[in-house]
RNA sequence: AGGCCUUUAGCCAAGCGGUAAGGCAACGGACUUUGACUCCGUCAUUUCACUAGUUCGAAUCUAGUAAGGCCUACCA
């Protein structure tokens, strides 16, 4: 694991620490199941995780279930697949709906000591009583009903006597607080469904200023972090800490959302992709979903040292994407095996090497990481290179690849030159002809002569067919909204090109990950197969080639 | 009758009264069987949004100003 730098809040927890005010740590991830995670939930995952781990402490796993109508199993299994895929493991898993009779027996505590009261408004007069940031509102006429018939009422919205949105419990703040969360808070609706975990037991439902307070407490969640827009709940988590007569006393910090330039995350507009069709799937390589960067090949150490190189602070962030693909690169680099592949091929012929000869050349997997092995390639008189590695016009001198009468080296094997240049009758090019010197083979240290650069290649007589995926962003431009996204989606987000690889990664599995040499860094897909192999771009080399 | 929060380089970010860390990006150069990697160098002193002030000393403390964000679901 990567050195993490200080943070605000690893500041509060330490000083925390030292003062006594708590004697661990421990954290707690509370999605609600309603939707797959992207990489901003990675964020409060990996933050919440290590911040912990960093002090020796744990992280709980809740599922944020107190809002029925919107939520399903799909997404707690999931996000339980997500989360180990990012290695963590919680110390211990739970639902908010585990609580529900402790937070009911909370809400009668509330009633009982005069905090909370039964309350007949509709949704609309609730609201018009509420007033505005610039007008106090006004007290409910059922503010002041008595402790027993609200007890009474209370047990009668449980019991399922009244139905949707006819009654609410409500908290009985201030309602001239200039901070609206106060004004006499909903804390129970009324919602007759099935809910996922807790079927038909429950038609009450706590909100989550209510419930998640208390769920923390009753977890003995020491820091609970959330992010930035729940700065206003503050006072109304604390008030309900401060009333409820809990043994644990957690406290709210927030910290500013995670963006990044050309992606954009929000539930909405990912919703709105995979509905229309402008992507295949939650999982489409192009989403920044975990699901979706999972089949793009990104490895869960390069989001972990991504995100805790990035920092925590309270402002909303926009990160470079470039900064991500660095910490790909940096993550894949060693690890991975670096073959050839030729995505857009173009055909070459050695016309003085034998038709019929093979010859077997060993290849280091990795030249930097001798650990990871090596294999043979195979040569012979039909070959496949890059189109884009031959310039059929004159080059200038900063050309460092093929061109016609140019000699360069064909990596871990020889140096051939181009001598001519074969077209068919629209003038495009069909193949080359080279010669081939056989002193200038792989390892034999040759060194009389500079070649014009080093290309990739692949054996004709070898080659497996490959389809390769090539991704851009989803969206042209820099901006996080997702306003006007459909003008704004670039059309070349997913591009498929057919070309070949080594006969070497016939065998390769789904998640297998490679630097084809020069081509950038690629995954195989879980569509691939033995006879049609299909690998995703992760992510591209660096190149200053255009300068 | 509004409240809360934020502001350090192109993008992140450390810094917590003692004289501006680090990463990404960018730009030079060396090396190179990947135009990659690696290595070396450059990149805030009209410097910490601005203006006053306190102080021997201020990005750090105080006051004010400006800009941006969040808040008026029986969502989370």
């Amino acid at each position: 694991m990567m050195e993490n730098t200080s943070n605000f809040i690893k500041t509060i927890m330490k000083q925390e620490l030292e003062n006594g005010v708590v004697d661990h740590i421990l954290t707690r991830f509370p999605p609600e199941p309603n939707a797959y995670l992207h990489i901003g939930h990675a964020r409060a995952i990996i933050t919440n995780f290590e911040l912990a781990k960093s002090f020796g402490g744990k992280t709980n796993l809740r599922f944020d279930d107190t809002n029925p109508v919107k939520e399903d199993v799909e997404f707690v299994e999931a996000i339980k697949e997500d989360l180990a895929w990012l290695g963590y493991t919680p110390e211990i898993v739970v639902y908010g709906s585990s609580y529900f009779e402790e937070t009911y027996e909370k809400a009668i505590l509330l009633i009982k000591k005069g905090l909370a009261f039964v309350c007949d408004l509709s949704q609309e007069e609730v609201s018009a009583y509420r007033g505005d940031t610039n007008n106090p509102g006004k007290n409910s006429p059922y503010r002041d009903r008595s402790i027993e018939e609200n007890l009474k009422l209370f047990e009668e919205m449980k019991n399922g006597v009244y139905p949707n949105g006819s009654k609410t419990l409500r908290a009985k703040i201030d309602m001239s607080s200039p901070n609206i969360n106060m004004r006499d808070p909903v804390i129970y609706r009324i919602i007759h469904i099935n809910h996922h975990q807790t079927g038909d037991k429950w038609c009450i439902y706590p909100m989550y200023d209510f419930a998640h307070p208390l769920q923390d407490s009753f977890e003995g969640i020491t820091h609970s972090l959330c992010s930035l827009e729940y700065e206003d709940h503050r006072p109304l988590y604390d008030w309900v800490i401060n009333n409820c007569d809990v043994k644990h006393k957690p406290r709210q910090i927030e910290f500013g959302r995670l963006g990044i330039t050309n992606m954009i995350m929000s539930k909405r507009y990912l919703k709105q992709l995979v509905d229309e069709g402008y992507v295949k799937g939650y999982d489409d390589p192009r989403m920044p979903t975990l699901t979706g960067l999972r089949r793009r090949g990104f490895t869960p150490n390069a989001i972990k040292n991504f995100i805790l190189s990035t920092g925590l602070s309270k402002i909303n962030s926009t990160i470079d994407y470039e900064m991500l693909e660095h910490f790909l690169r940096d993550d894949l680099k060693m690890k991975s095996a670096r073959p050839m592949a030729v995505i857009d091929p173009l055909k070459v012929v050695i016309t003085n090497y034998p038709e019929g000869k093979v010859e077997e050349l060993p290849v280091l997997n990795n030249m930097e990481n001798p650990e990871l092995g090596s294999h043979t390639i195979t040569f012979s008189r039909n070959l496949y290179i890059e189109k884009e590695d031959f310039l059929e016009e004159k080059p200038n001198k900063h050309w460092k690849r093929l061109s016609k009468g140019l000699e360069v080296r064909l990596m871990n094997a020889y140096f051939i030159k181009c001598e001519e240049v074969i077209y068919d009758e629209k003038g495009e090019i069909v193949e080359l002809h080279c010669t081939y010197d056989e002193k200038t083979k792989n390892g034999t240290g040759f060194n009389e002569r500079k070649p014009n650069g080093t290309i990739h290649f692949v054996d004709a007589a070898t080659a497996q067919s490959a389809t390769f995926n090539l991704f851009e962003p989803l969206i042209l431009d820099s901006v996080v909204s997702s306003e006007n996204f459909k003008e704004r989606l670039n059309p070349n987000s997913w591009v498929t090109k057919e070309g070949f690889v080594e006969a070497w990664l016939k065998d390769t599995k789904p998640m297998d990950k490679y630097q084809f040499v020069r081509n950038g860094y690629f995954t195989t897909d879980y569509e691939s197969k033995g006879n049609k192999l299909i690998f995703n771009r992760i992510v591209n080399l660096k190149s200053s080639f255009t300068k």
